[in-house]
DNA sequence: CTCATTGGCGTTTTT
DNA sequence: CGCCAATGAG
C-alpha cells in the first residue's frame, strides 16, 4: 500500500462519496473501509461475521476494490475463495467497480487479481514457483480424489494389507482417514478415535500404509489435494522461504472462513503472522464441511489469535429474502445448540409464507415440483431464477428423468462428475502418464486397458519405468502377452510422441486414434462415450498446454452436467438442480428443497453424533436461505425401498425432518395430503537456506 | 495370469 | 443398484 492513501473518501470534501460506497449500508461500509488509509500503528486483522444474504460477496468485493482504488497493488492482493467459480465471479466484480470508480483517472483497472482462487489452487501455484527450493519437482502432477484412492490401493496391495484375516478398511476409507489426519492437524490416534472408531484396531497398519503412500507420492512426483496445503504450510515454516512468500502479499482476504480446516488456518497464520492485512469473512451458522475437516473453531477463535485482537464486524441485515422466508429460516437455526447468536432481519416488503408440501411419495414430489416450476415460468420467472436443492445428489434422479422426458432443460451441480466417467479417466490417464512417466496410477490404468494385460502384467511393466530411466523407450523391449501385442505396439510410439510433443492441439486427436477403438471393446454405449470425449476435446482446446490443462482439470473440474448432451447453450434458459453443498453462496428467486424428511435431512448416515446432527441442521438452513421470494420444502410421506423388482410395493414412511418442529409450522403454509399424525505432527523443520528437505519431514509424520 | 461370474454388502456432502 | 472380493475356467 502506498501513494494514494491520502485520497481516502472521507478526507476529500470536494467530492461526494464515491458511488460504490454510497450503495452500501453503514455496517458494510465500515467493513469495506476498515483500516484503509490508517497511518502509524499496524492495523489489527478484520473478521466479518456475515449472515446469509447480508451482502457478504458485495462487501468483500467492494473492500478489494476500495483497497485498489486507494493505492493497493492488485498484484499483491491474495483472495481466497471456496470454489474457483466464486473467485472468477469476484475478480470480475472487483474490476467492474474499479473501472467505474476510476473512469477518467489513469489507474490500472484492467489488471485483474492474479492471486485469486481456492486454497488448493493457490497452494499449487506457489509450490510450482518454489518447488526446487524444497526438493520437489516443479512438474509435479496433481492426483484428484479417485486417483489418490487408487494409489492408496496400490500401496495397500504392496504391503499385503488387502489379504488380512479380518477386513482391512477399503481404499476410500483409508484415504479419508489419512486426509482427516493431515487436514485436522491431529495425530492418527485422535483421528481414529474421533471420526473412525471402527478402524481403531488398524492403527499400526495404517501408519505403515500412510508412510508407504507418502513414499510412493514422493517417488512419483505426484501431490494429492492434501499435499497442496501440507507442503505449503510446511514451506511457511522454513526461515528463508516464509518471509519471501509472505512479503508477496500486502492483503490476504479469505471467504467462507467457517469452512476452512486447521491446516488452512495454519497456512494463513504463517502467511500473515501479525494479522495485519488479513480479512476473513464467514458465517458460523453456515458451516457445512466438517467432513472435509473444516472446523467452526477457526472462525470462533480467530479474534483471539492476535494481539491486539481482530476487529469483529457483524452483518445482520438480509437483503435477499422476504421477512416470511427469513422468519422460517431463523426458527430453524434458532434451535441450534451453539453458535454466535444472531437474528437476521429483512426490510423487504412481505411476501407469502414459505410452503411445506406433503405429497404421497417421490413420484408425486417430481410431479409437484415440475408443475410448480412451469407455473412459475408462466408467471414470468425464468427457469434459471429457480433452483431445486437436495441433500444427496441421487435424490434428484427421478426428477432428472422426468425433466429429460419432458424436454425441460436443466443443469446439475454436484454429484457424479463428467471426469469420473471411466472413459474420460482413461484418456486423461494417458495424458498424465505422458506428462509424468513416473505417475504409476496413470500408467497402471492405461496398461490395464490393453487386452490380455491385467494387474500383474501392468505392475511388471511399470517396474521397467521406475528408477532413473523413466522414459517410455524402456517399454519397447518389454515382452507382452500375444493378445496385447497389436495395441501395445501402437501405444509405445504414442506415449513417446506425446511425451515429446510440442503441438498440444493435435495430441488428443492422436491419442483418440489409439483409444477410440478400445472404447467399443471395453464398454457398452460407446456412442455417448464418444460424445463425452468430443466434449473433453473441446475443453482441451481452450487450454494453452497439456500441463495447464491437467493442472486446471484437477483443481477446477467442470462442475455442472447438463441433462443429456452437455451444458446448454449460453442464451438458453435452464433450471438449476444442485446439492445443498454446491449451492453455497448462491441465490435464486424460487427454491424448492427435496426430501425434507428424517433420513434425508438429516441424512441417516449423519446422525451418529450430536455435532453431525447440528451440521445437518445448518445444511437445511443453508438450503432455505438461498430463496429470495419463494421457498418450498417438499415432504414425501412414503419412500419405496430400493433394490426391489421394479414396481415393487415395499416402502417405508418417513417422518418430517426433525428440524421442523410442530410449533414452527406456523411459519409455513402447509399444503398437500394430511400428515399421518405425530411428529414423527510435530515436523522438525530443517533450516538450510536454499535447499530444504521438506519431503523427509513429511515422511517423518508417519514414523 | 487373465477374465468372467457370483455373492455380499453398503449406500453423503467435495478441493 | 453398483462396488468389491472371492472363485473358477481357460
Amino acid at each position: 500500500m502506498a501513494m494514494n492513501e491520502g485520497l481516502a473518501p472521507a478526507a476529500d470534501a470536494s467530492h461526494t462519496e464515491p458511488e460504490y460506497l454510497a450503495e452500501l449500508n453503514p455496517l458494510q461500509r465500515a467493513c469495506v473501509t476498515y483500516g484503509v488509509g490508517a497511518a502509524g500503528a499496524p492495523v489489527p486483522p478484520l473478521l466479518i461475521i456475515a449472515g446469509a444474504g447480508s451482502g457478504k460477496t458485495k462487501t468483500l468485493t467492494h473492500r478489494v476494490a476500495h483497497l485498489i482504488i486507494n493505492g493497493a497493488d492488485p498484484r499483491r492482493i491474495l483472495l481466497m475463495t471456496f470454489a474457483r467459480r466464486m473467485a472468477s465471479e469476484m475478480t470480475r466484480r472487483v474490476q467492474g467497480i474499479c473501472t467505474l470508480a476510476l473512469r477518467g483517472h489513469s489507474a490500472r483497472p484492467g489488471e485483474g487479481i492474479e492471486w485469486s482462487g481456492t486454497f488448493h489452487a493457490i497452494g499449487a501455484k506457489l509450490l510450482r514457483i518454489h518447488a526446487s527450493s524444497i526438493g520437489l519437482s516443479p512438474a509435479f502432477s496433481i492426483l484428484d480424489r479417485p486417483d489418490a484412492e487408487d494409489l492408496m490401493d496400490l500401496v495397500r496391495d504392496d504391503l499385503a494389507l488387502s489379504a488380512k484375516k479380518t477386513r482391512f478398511p477399503k481404499k476410500g476409507t483409508c484415504l479419508a482417514i489419512y486426509s482427516y489426519t493431515v487436514n485436522s492437524q491431529t495425530g492418527l490416534r485422535q483421528a481414529l478415535d474421533r471420526v473412525f472408531p471402527w478402524c481403531a484396531e488398524w492403527e499400526a497398519e495404517l501408519m505403515r500404509l500412510f508412510a508407504g503412500y507418502v513414499d510412493a507420492k514422493q517417488a512419483q512426483d505426484v501431490l494429492d489435494y492434501d499435499d497442496l496445503l501440507l507442503y505449503w504450510a510446511r514451506m511457511m515454516e522454513v526461515p528463508v522461504l516464509a518471509p519471501m512468500i509472505s512479503s508477496r502479499f500486502d492483503h490476504v482476504l479469505v471467504d467462507e472462513y467457517q469452512d476452512t480446516n486447521a491446516l488452512q488456518a495454519a497456512v494463513l497464520s504463517r502467511l500473515k503472522p501479525g494479522g495485519t492485512g488479513l480479512t476473513v469473512v464467514g458465517d458460523d451458522a453456515q458451516s457445512i464441511y466438517s467432513f472435509r475437516s473444516a472446523t467452526v473453531r477457526n472462525i470462533l477463535d480467530f479474534p483471539g489469535l492476535f494481539d491486539p485482537p481482530a476487529a469483529v464486524h457483524k452483518l445482520e441485515q438480509n437483503y435477499r429474502s422476504t421477512p416470511a422466508i427469513l422468519g422460517a429460516c431463523n426458527r430453524v437455526i434458532g434451535r441450534a445448540t451453539e453458535g454466535f447468536p444472531k437474528t437476521l432481519f429483512s426490510k423487504r416488503r412481505d411476501g407469502g409464507k414459505p410452503v411445506l408440501v406433503m405429497v404421497e411419495d417421490e413420484s408425486a414430489q417430481v410431479a409437484y415440483v415440475i408443475d410448480r416450476v412451469l407455473a412459475n415460468r408462466e408467471a414470468g420467472m425464468e427457469l434459471r431464477e429457480q433452483a431445486v436443492l437436495m441433500r444427496a445428489s441421487s435424490h434428484s434422479s427421478q426428477l432428472e428423468i422426468e425433466l429429460t422426458r419432458r424436454n425441460i432443460p436443466f443443469v446439475k451441480f454436484g454429484g457424479l462428475k463428467f471426469l469420473e466417467a471411466a472413459h474420460v479417466k482413461d484418456v486423461l490417464a494417458v495424458l498424465r502418464w505422458a506428462e509424468n512417466p513416473k505417475d504409476q496410477v496413470a500408467g497402471y490404468r492405461v496398461l490395464k486397458l490393453l487386452p490380455g494385460i491385467g494387474p500383474a502384467t501392468a505392475r511388471r511393466a511399470l517396474g521397467e519405468l521406475s528408477g532413473e530411466r523413466s522414459s517410455f523407450a524402456a517399454l519397447a523391449d518389454f515382452r507382452v502377452p500375444a493378445a496385447a501385442k497389436e495395441t501395445w505396439d501402437a501405444m509405445v510410439p504414442l506415449l513417446n510422441g506425446l511425451a515429446t510433443s510440442k503441438d498440444w492441439k493435435t495430441e488428443i486427436a492422436l491419442l483418440r486414434r489409439w483409444y477410440d477403438p478400445l472404447v467399443h471393446t471395453l464398454y457398452d454405449s460407446p456412442r455417448t462415450r464418444m460424445s463425452d470425449l468430443d466434449q473433453l476435446e473441446n475443453i482441451a482446446a481452450g487450454h494453452r498446454s497439456r500441463t495447464s490443462f491437467l493442472n486446471d482439470l484437477a483443481l477446477d473440474p467442470p462442475e455442472a452436467c447438463g441433462g443429456d448432451a452437455g451444458p446448454p447453450v449460453k442464451d438458453e434458459d435452464w433450471l438449476v438442480l444442485s446439492t445443498i453443498h454446491s449451492a453455497k453462496g448462491q441465490e435464486w428467486r424460487a427454491v424448492t428443497v427435496l426430501n425434507v424428511v428424517d433420513g434425508c435431512i438429516p441424512a441417516d448416515l449423519a446422525t451418529d453424533t450430536p455435532e453431525a446432527i447440528e451440521e445437518e441442521r445448518r445444511l437445511l438452513y443453508v438450503a432455505m436461505t438461498r430463496a429470495k421470494d419463494d421457498l418450498v420444502l417438499m415432504q414425501p410421506l412414503k419412500f419405496f425401498v430400493r433394490g426391489q423388482t421394479p414396481g415393487g410395493q415395499k416402502h417405508v414412511y418417513a417422518p418430517r425432518s426433525r428440524f421442523l418442529h410442530s410449533e414452527d409450522l406456523a411459519a409455513f403454509d402447509v399444503a398437500g395430503v394430511a400428515s399421518t399424525g405425530g411428529d414423527l505432527a510435530g515436523g522438525q523443520c530443517v533450516s538450510q537456506a536454499a535447499h530444504v528437505d521438506l519431503k523427509a519431514a513429511i515422511r517423518g509424520m508417519w514414523k
